[in-house]
DNA sequence: AAGGACCCCAACCGCTGTCCA
DNA sequence: TTGGACAGCGGTTGGGGTCCT
């Protein structure tokens, strides 16, 4: 794809010594596109010392790349396990929501997607943008927009009568900051679909690691920032399904680990290293041909993200929601707490829309196949007022009536287990004021510290022993009051 | 068929955070 | 405490591919 006319060698070996450039003890870097010949250097450089000490690679390995560029080369394209091709619905989703909660955080987006670079999701994020603002769409679905502004209300309030657990670092949010959390709050917007999810979910994989926040936490974790590899991999992967779980909607997949193989060492990489090797000498032949044309295959066929996902949710925002619904209790007219009349009346628009989804007053979500699961149509009829949408989390904590308003089957019909977010972009949504990238957030510290809160909401009835497991675990992870254990938040 | 617009994405760049001497 | 080294992150660039007119 990519050829040697941006980064010609020519030029490259020449200029910036810093950042990728230049030479390192006299030997010309190089920039540029990688080649076969290249990869399957770092590739066996790696494998046999390990991710890090990226500037040893040049010096050992005989690359004539900087370290940074290995770093990089290695992370967006040779490391195992890196899922290739284009996101998949559910991704699109998570990628929406972890932007509503996470802003211009790629790197912390990425550790939510397993095999998905930050580099990958960020390409993904600007052309989406570009793609929306060109179109003058709101960056996130309807749903997601409302939500967040509406629960950004409600969250102002709740936070200022009820510091979270660990007030300490939410107390020096800054409004704004506040805002950009709690514009995370449209996850809520999946509740539903996470209880359900739950129940479909396989209760050992429910536990939840909510601790296990790669917030930060990887950060300094050198060796796989991706968490993907090494000693890391697994308890990488664990939160990432916890906190995908937050996110997503439970699909109809599950993270395997059975056949995801988290060993660096394991088939991936050697499948991928073969597969370099196997190919290289064809590149190798005349020209290096830049290696990012190898093949790759884009899931070993055994990992789908798809498929791993389908983590009960438990997003912070239930807690919000929590309040919300206690608040309710309380007599409170949810309607104060957010959504202007004209907020609410776009919801009920868009919910209205939809034949057999207008909102209903006992607080059920509308009952919709996958199918027809979209952004577009999906997120006002989630919740189509604010007053049934927090109505959901209240059903749950009274541990009553998911029973009373609809069987557990009824939920688990609005799974989005397929959510086409992707047909979001072509909706021919409201005009938007863009307040997209606005959204830029520096902070999930909420959500998480909002989870401890949100624990005690499951046990419910027939949900299954999955919810129940995980809210077991949840409790015991929170209770213990071992937030020490948390990863420090920004 | 040609040319422009747009999309995709690899790679670079600059900066920040952390570790360590 | 300080400064260098290193790793990582987010923004940006720009070329090839694709779509559209």
């Amino acid at each position: 794809m990519m050829t040697n006319n941006k980064h010609s060698n020519s030029t490259a070996l020449s200029d910036d010594a810093s950042s990728g450039g230049g030479s390192i003890g006299g030997v010309a870097l190089k920039k540029g596109p990688w080649t076969a010949t290249e990869d399957s250097i770092l590739i066996e450089y790696v494998n046999k010392h390990g991710e890090g000490n990226w500037n040893a690679v040049q010096k050992n390995s005989g690359l004539s790349r900087c370290g940074k560029s290995c770093r990089l080369r290695w992370a967006n394209h040779l490391r195992p396990n890196l899922k290739k091709g284009s996101f998949t619905p559910d991704e699109e989703r998570l990628i929406l929501e972890l932007h509503s909660k996470l802003g211009n955080k790629w790197a912390r987006m990425a550790a939510q997607l397993p095999g998905r670079t930050d580099n990958e999701i960020k390409n993904y994020w600007n052309t989406r943008v570009k793609r929306r603002q060109r179109a003058g769409l709101p960056l996130y679905p309807n749903d997601m927009h409302k939500q967040g502004t509406s629960t950004f209300h409600h969250n102002q309030s709740y936070l200022s009568q009820q510091p979270p657990p660990n007030p300490s670092n939410f107390s020096s949010l800054s409004p704004s900051q506040q805002q950009k959390q709690n514009f995370g709050t449209p996850l809520s917007l999946f509740e539903p679909l996470n209880l359900s999810s739950a129940a479909s979910y396989p209760a050992q994989q429910t536990t939840a690691h909510f601790l296990s926040t790669p917030i930060n936490g990887f950060k300094r974790f050198r060796g796989d920032n991706y968490g993907f590899s090494h000693s890391y991999s697994n308890s990488t992967s664990l939160f990432n399904q916890n906190l995908t779980s937050q996110l997503l909607p439970p699909p109809s997949i599950q993270f395997n680990l059975g056949n995801y193989d988290l060993n660096p060492q394991h088939t991936m990489m050697q499948n991928q290293y073969d597969s370099t090797r196997t190919l290289a000498p064809d590149f190798s032949s005349k020209l290096e041909l830049p290696s990012n044309q190898l093949s790759q295959p884009a899931s070993n066929g055994d990992y789908q993200i798809n498929d791993s996902l389908s983590i009960p949710s438990n997003s912070g925002l239930l807690d919000a929601l929590i309040q919300e619904a206690q608040a309710m209790g309380n007599g409170e007219d949810m309607k104060r707490q957010g959504l202007s009349s004209e907020q609410q009346d776009k919801c009920s628009d868009h919910g209205n829309a939809l034949a057999g989804d207008v909102p209903s007053n006992n607080g059920t979500p509308p009952l919709r196949s996958a199918g027809d699961q979209e952004w577009n149509d999906s997120s006002p009829n989630h919740f189509p007022s604010v007053g049934e949408k927090r109505k959901q989390p209240t059903d749950i904590e009274l541990n009553s009536t998911v029973e009373e308003d609809d069987d557990l089957s009824n939920l688990l019909d609005i799974i989005p287990s397929a959510m086409l977010v992707s047909d979001f972009y072509n909706d021919g949504g409201e005009i938007s004021n863009g307040q997209s990238s606005g959204v830029t957030d520096e902070d999930t510290g909420l959500d998480m510290q909002q989870l401890p809160s949100s624990i005690h909401t499951t046990t419910t009835n027939t949900t299954n022993t999955t919810i129940t497991n995980t809210t077991l675990s949840m409790n015991h992870d929170w209770t213990t009051g071992d937030w020490n254990n948390l990863p420090e938040m920004c």
